[in-house]
DNA sequence: CCAACCTTGATGTCAGACATTTAAATGTCT
DNA sequence: AGACATTTAAATGTCTGACATCAAGGTTGG
């Protein structure tokens, strides 16, 4: 492993693409210790800082995990799908919050994955996913429940169709297209209107995959997806009404 | 911003957290330039490489650039789909690799995920699109073209069908399902044989894409998917009679 | 008016030291 | 001999201080 001093990017970054690469390429194994930090700073002919920036750089990624005392050090971390589900999280949601994506685009990417897992999680639900999904539906229909707790419960109802698939793959890549669409649908289900129709769905969806209708399925979170599309819109009309009567803003 | 010196997590993971959470809440936007490093130390009570070991966790997820020299610093970063797609990637592969999915889990989601664009593909792919696709698929029609090519250029005409689909959120969440089970793919693709079948399909699926036959499109995938799998499960069963045979490794 | 040269403020890097944690090795008592 | 207490060593975590390097802006000279 060699370092160009002169090149343009940081030595920091330098070393720890060249660790990633050899975890990536299976030069390292999971659970493998990485030498210590002097040895490191030796190896690449720089000081200890530097190492330890890089080395926080692959932890920031949960590629690497640090422990202290004698024999401690820095292993190769097994990437776990609860790791990685976060990471996709609060990318994803970034990525919608600072590029301006339309409301509809990120709705239709959302539905139309959501859509690809509803066969398998008609086939291959199990009574828990449904009883989960019921006991949300039920928890949504009660008066009186907050706009975040509605929220919540509307992720745990999704969330539970798609483990309902049985493929953490894809219940992996469906994270952050459910969940970064947090923050936008919040801003459309306050009413207690879109509430009972949005809920209505939600009993469409739960009796489909009760009666392992993929078909069923698929076709409410269509419904659904042309719902919360509609809905968006008129809230988005209303808001420029009010901007217009109230330009002060 | 406040940091708890006592607690058991790193002071450097504290700091990221605190930069990191406004950033996400939006306290800090985007190209809004941080207090330097001599401030934020100052702020937070720690020393500098400390505060520069949170900015290091920072960088690796492309939250934030820095800049050298005079009225440089650190900037909140626009994630830019280019980055989240890198990460994605790289992401998706180790939790493939590190936790022994199977592929025929893997190669579900896949599939899954991409008949879900299929339909928008058909219906909005441009010519470039589809010449692309063209493209793809005369150069994996030329004999002597390597394994790495032939993968390369499999995965190229994915990704054209991808961007077809003209959504980027949803390419962004299928970036990781198709480009993570390259390592997978290249153990199976390796005969003159397999090649032929899976260019078939491959025209399959362009002529769909052209005739902008969404349901053909999602039926030639699923016949991919079908024959992928088939492929797999033969090669894995000569693996393994070849391993009986000489059970030495 | 433009170009070459400082100035300055920030990050990048280094060296050395000390604090803290942790598990193994050692010692001691029953 | 075995169980418990103590010491020790190795490693990370943190701090201090310094210097190197870079880049934007102002300044000066032509």
């Amino acid at each position: 492993m060699k370092i160009d001093p002169n090149s343009s990017a940081d030595l920091s970054a330098q070393i720890a693409k060249a660790i990633r690469d050899a975890i990536i390429s299976g030069q390292l194994i999971v659970d493998e210790r990485l030498p210590s930090e002097a040895e490191l700073s030796e190896q690449f002919d720089v000081s200890r800082p530097t190492v330890r920036e890089a080395l926080k750089r692959l932890a920031a990624q949960s590629l690497i995990r640090t422990q202290r005392g004698a024999f401690g050090g820095a292993f190769v971390n097994r990437l776990s799908y609860l790791d990685a589900y976060n990471h996709h999280i609060t990318t994803s949601t970034l990525l919608l919050s600072m590029n301006d994506v339309s409301f509809d685009v990120a709705c239709e990417a959302r539905f139309a994955l959501e859509r690809a897992c509803a066969p398998f999680a008609a086939e291959r639900r199990s009574a828990d996913h449904l009883a989960t999904m019921r006991a949300e539906i039920h928890r949504q229909s009660q008066p009186g429940l907050s706009d975040e707790s509605f929220c919540a419960s509307d992720v745990a109802l999704h969330r539970a169709l798609v483990d309902g698939a049985g493929n953490p793959v894809m219940a992996y890549q469906l994270a952050g297209a459910v969940e970064a669409m947090q923050p936008l649908m919040n801003m459309i289900t306050f009413t207690a209107r879109s509430r009972e129709a949005i809920v209505a769905i939600h009993t469409d969806i739960a009796d489909a995959i009760e009666a392992r209708d993929g078909a069923g399925c698929t076709a409410a979170l269509s419904a659904l997806e042309a719902y919360t599309k509609d809905l968006a819109r008129s809230v988005m009309a209303a808001r420029d009404k009010a901007r217009e009567a109230a330009p002060s803003t």
